[in-house]
DNA sequence: ATAAAACTTCTGCAAATGTAGAATATAGAT
DNA sequence: ATCTATATTCTACATTTGCAGAAGTTTTAT
């Protein structure tokens, strides 16, 4: 199976509507999940490119197409923040947290809620040793 | 001034290559610092897209043109990141950093790397009072 | 002065993205 | 059965992105 593509802001949007349901979603609740306005019409075309794309499935349910994803948010998230921090910020992770914290978006409570996950993720891979 | 644009890949890749030399590059060099093939009528292509968008300016240096970016790599890089955590994340740095985890890709150091920054900046932002 | 090389500009084009209109199908109400 | 509301499909189009050919300019070497 190809690579997952990075998908343009309006595809993750549709995507993120799509996620955001569990048991898959018709194209209305995907325009009632989103927060603009769109004719369904243009969410369709949405749609269709992404099954096209593999993001997504679509099959009849009596009268409605229900769609359903194929690629798990979880995969999507993990291949794309490795591209970012890849391209933007030469593999390191410090300074991806140094640019939002210079961007005076950084809050204290996710600082400190990412520590927290570190200390964790530190013992993680402490015990799996060397 | 509008905000700043978000760029698709090419055209971030020419602006990484502007970002990393001081004091403006030429087409030739930025040429010399892309990985990849590419036309020099291609190349101008982007830099004048690039320029129209506000984030260049050139200026004719006897013979060849010199570009200079007219937006930091900074701020360009805090308004992507803080991007990506809203729509991406919800907002949140943990997330992102579980995201890696999760795809198998945050390696020991990058850990241990941005603990040790995290732990100046908790410092600093409890300086900062309230 | 002239040819070769390098640089720039102009023009053009295919693919991807963002969106809508009109036509069609289907379900539910009367 | 017929009308109406809703859902779907088809088609179409403007804009953006990614790229290159050809033509013009300037520089440099001869």
């Amino acid at each position: 199976m190809g690579a997952i593509r990075s998908l343009p802001a309006s595809e993750l949007e549709i995507m993120l509507a799509v996620w955001g349901q569990e048991g898959g979603v018709t194209a209305p609740e995907v325009l009632q999940a989103l927060g603009r306005k769109l004719t369904p019409s243009a969410l369709h075309s949405y749609l269709k490119r992404l099954e096209e794309k593999g993001f997504l499935c679509c099959e009849k349910e009596g009268k409605v197409n229900r769609y359903r994803a194929l690629i798990a948010q979880k995969d999507y998230q993990a291949r794309e923040s490795r591209t970012i921090l890849d391209q933007l910020y030469g593999h390191s992770l410090k300074r991806f947290a140094a640019a939002l914290y210079d961007g005076g978006t950084l809050r204290r409570e996710e600082v400190a809620e990412l520590r927290d996950y570190l200390d964790e993720l530190e013992e993680k891979l402490g015990e799996e040793g060397k």
